[in-house]
DNA sequence: GATAGGGACTTTACCGGTTAAGAAAGCGCT
DNA sequence: AGCGCTTTCTTAACCGGTAAAGTCCCTATC
């Protein structure tokens, strides 16, 4: 029967052991020179004997910094589960994460003046030596939260949305405005989109970008519905924008992400409309599930994983205090599948 | 200009403000007796003046309990993003510890044994107060791990699989048997599982489930596939499934997740075979995903949210000290759809 | 009027590390 | 022999809290 909450081994148990102080053995581990190569021998091979691992608890509140990078995460749990986005963006941060032995603290947040208080929380209690913000908006509360609390981030978004902020984001206007191009070059003069959350920022500018290169190109339709990302959403602006009678609806549509792509494309079957003929279909983000459907879905592709690791690298530069400023990551590049064809005449 | 990463507020500012000492604002702030109400709120608004919050690396450091849960996923990162099955869970999760104040510590790793050391560390380093463990398989080396480190646990798992830890698991045994016998009672004699990764626990269970009830049912034909979760490999095997002469190929087919469903549904679609009609299939777990395709997925589905949700109770549980043992949630229960129907003869 | 009891704080000793300053030993050099 | 310089370790003071024990004062009791 083993102690269930035993008496933990300590750095004084190690010392003890390797017949050395405490400092020496901080020393050992800390890789700081001092010691002879002897005892430091000595000194893991008591720690090896014994178990032990420094705490990383107390070691953080002797100064050094701590080891883990906050985020949080501001949408209905509803719609994040479908969302391939985040787990994959996910993944790409942690990649850097584990090189630099740290972890990530999650935390699902209802709006984003809890997030606020949360950053702040966290920062104020050294559970954190840094945090990611995603999903920012305009005038968007954890700028001034942020900023004067010192805390390290790195913003996801356009530096027109996160201010003096640290930000890495992708250029979505000009990735908008090909999408609109390739399309009209296939012949499409009634195009839609079905956007994302109105109130994100990266939905505002998608939706200007979208209306400047309608503009531009003289397109005889150009359509915006937002939504919440959710597949259920995508589906009802779907079934809306193609109940109008043939030669009035659009021939082709955007949409924001991939889940709302995907119940476009059910939406399209159900209504006896073939895609790509009748209509043509572009997705967002690029996830797996593209390729999943048949037909296969064109998209807007871009590297998730690359970009959350690119996030989680400008965030360890902002904490060892270099590498602030603006970092644009690779722009969407159009992946055409089976979802996009000329329109039929 | 505010100095960056400036001399934090401490206690000890707060207690200088408010006129007493150290001890005074610990009580205060943990509300323990021993105070005046007029002492009580000088001290709140000396440190809401300050914008002081309790250091929770030291608090912790001091003995107090920690409020941070690991969590450690073991699948490669390209299929996670895929699997709603996971932030729906996380987001169940999250929604409990909200409760209780506590944080999630996320790390993506590469195999069982990086998790294991992971987990050592994350509790000798007083990283975290529990931990919860997905994944279950036989002779899961992380039973002999968290066991004797006396780290407070749940194990997603069947008891069989989990051996003396806390365990909380679906009976997923009887839900095959239930999927098996509806397709059987709507006329199916041959029918085919695609199944998750084989060196998965529930994979094995499932797995004998299907023998069986297929013996039970004295099924004409019954095959099992073993995929690792994937959509493409949900499409190799549909794909391969479906390329029998029709008197020879199953007429219904039981996917392990929601993903390999939707692939399976587009290589049918590609093939020129219609669901329900030509085959019937059905999906497991029910996101949000099934009720987005065309036909919609039938699905043997569970509250995935509730399942998340009741493994961080049982955890608090089991960091408490009571409540350890088994804990069986609800059953999956089919949830027909579009996609099954009796063959058509 | 001495004393016990209790409320309201303060003191002080940790928790498990880090780190600056100090001390002992060994070495080369004049 | 005496001096300074390293190298190798030890000591002790923190970090920011918690909690047990101690102090002080005020009131009730016999």
């Amino acid at each position: 029967m083993t102690a269930l909450h035993g008496p933990r081994v300590t750095i004084k148990d190690v010392a003890a052991r390797a017949g050395v102080s405490k400092g020496a053995v901080s020393l050992a581990f800390n890789h700081k020179p001092g010691l002879s190569e002897a005892t430091r021998d000595r000194i893991f091979r008591a720690a090896r004997e014994l178990g032990w691992a420094p705490s990383l608890t107390a070691r953080s509140l002797a100064g050094a910094r701590v080891d883990v990078v906050g985020l949080a995460i501001c949408r209905p749990a509803r719609m994040l589960g479908l969302e391939p986005f985040y787990m994959e963006f996910v993944s790409g941060v942690e990649s850097v994460l584990t090189e630099h032995s740290s972890s990530l603290l999650l935390r699902l947040v209802k709006n984003l003046d809890e997030e606020a208080g949360l950053l702040e929380s966290w920062w104020k209690g050294r559970q954190i030596g840094g945090s990611i913000l995603v999903d920012f908006r305009e005038d968007d509360p954890r700028v001034p939260v942020a900023e004067p609390l010192g805390l390290p981030v790195v913003a996801v978004g356009h530096p027109s949305l996160t201010g003096s902020l640290t930000s890495v984001w992708t250029d979505d206007t000009t990735a908008v405005g090909e999408a609109v191009r390739y399309l009209a070059a296939l012949g499409h003069r009634r195009i839609a989109r079905v956007g994302g959350a109105a109130a994100l920022g990266h939905t505002v500018l998608r939706t200007a970008a979208f209306d400047e290169a309608a503009k531009a190109l003289g397109l005889a339709g150009a359509w915006q519905v937002a939504t919440d990302f959710s597949g259920e959403a995508g589906a009802r602006a779907t079934r809306s924008l193609l109940t109008a009678a043939p030669a009035d609806r659009p021939t082709a549509i955007v949409y924001d992400n991939d889940i709302m792509a995907v119940a476009g494309l059910s939406v399209a079957a159900e209504m006896g409309l073939k895609v790509p003929e009748d209509v043509s279909l572009l997705a967002w983000d690029d996830s797996q599930l593209c390729r999943l459907t048949h037909p296969t879905l064109s998209a807007m592709s871009h590297d998730v994983h690359g970009f959350g690791a690119e996030v989680a690298r400008t965030l360890f530069g902002v904490i060892s205090g270099d590498g602030t400023g603006s970092h644009p990551v690779p722009t969407p590049v159009l992946t055409p599948r089976g979802s996009t064809a000329p329109p039929s005449r």
